[in-house]
DNA sequence: CGGGTTTGACCAGCGC
DNA sequence: GCGCTGGTCAAACCCG
């Protein structure tokens, strides 16, 4: 996420947020600000949710309103902005047939200040698609995620109202983990892990 | 050559 | 029923 700044709403197609998101692991004596931790490598938990990690730390972060869906969010933004209907139900991508079945699938938008449409989320995406909007300047893209046995899709447009807000939404669950997020937040972690014991 | 992008065509939903 | 619109497909193309 080089040179995007966050502006609202929650980040990417993650799980509900954590009630305790922790990037540290707790201290086993709590009146200590000193950490008896493990072994380093025991510490790096390998099978830690990060994507949920993360969303619900960026929950966090900004505040979320707990009473308001995501969706809410997503909704308002997309209508603001060429108008995207059924913002809950996602779309079953079969050509013919049940095509547009309404299925439940979550769908979370937020915005980036960002010259790059596309923002760097750690996940690989190919672009299935491009269509000019209604009401909007600029055309709105459809990513769907490589991954073999994941589904999940996101939209990337710009605001027409201002050029330097790029409106991402996205659809679905990633059901693997993010590669780049780990190579990048490994050697962070174990940095952080190992400044904490001093 | 494999993977990603572009782009015109197609299709379904919706409003009138 | 018809036209408009958004979402997707898929062939052609591009690039490393």
């Amino acid at each position: 996420m080089d040179g995007q700044e966050l502006i609202s709403t929650p980040p990417p197609a993650a799980p509900p947020p954590l009630t305790a998101p922790f990037f540290f692991a707790p201290s086993t004596t709590p009146s200590s600000s000193l950490h008896p931790l493990p072994p380093l490598e025991s510490q790096i938990i390998p099978d830690i949710d990060w994507v949920s990690l993360l969303y619900g730390q960026a929950l966090l972060l900004q505040g979320h309103d707990e009473s308001k869906p995501v969706t809410e969010t997503a909704s308002s933004l997309m209508a603001e902005n060429g108008g995207c209907h059924q913002i809950e139900n996602g779309n079953q991508d079969k050509r013919k047939g049940n095509r547009f079945k309404k299925t439940t699938r979550p769908r979370f938008a937020f915005q980036t200040r960002s010259a790059d449409d596309i923002l760097d989320d750690g996940y690989r995406w190919r672009k299935y698609g491009q269509k000019a909007v209604k009401n909007s300047n600029y055309p709105r893209s459809y990513y769907r995620c490589t991954h073999h046995t994941c589904n999940v899709k996101k939209q990337v447009q710009r605001l027409s109202k201002d050029s330097s807000i790029v409106v991402t939404t996205y659809e679905g669950v990633h059901n693997h983990p993010c590669e780049k997020l780990m190579e990048t937040l490994t050697p962070l972690l174990k940095q952080m892990q190992f400044l904490s014991r001093f």
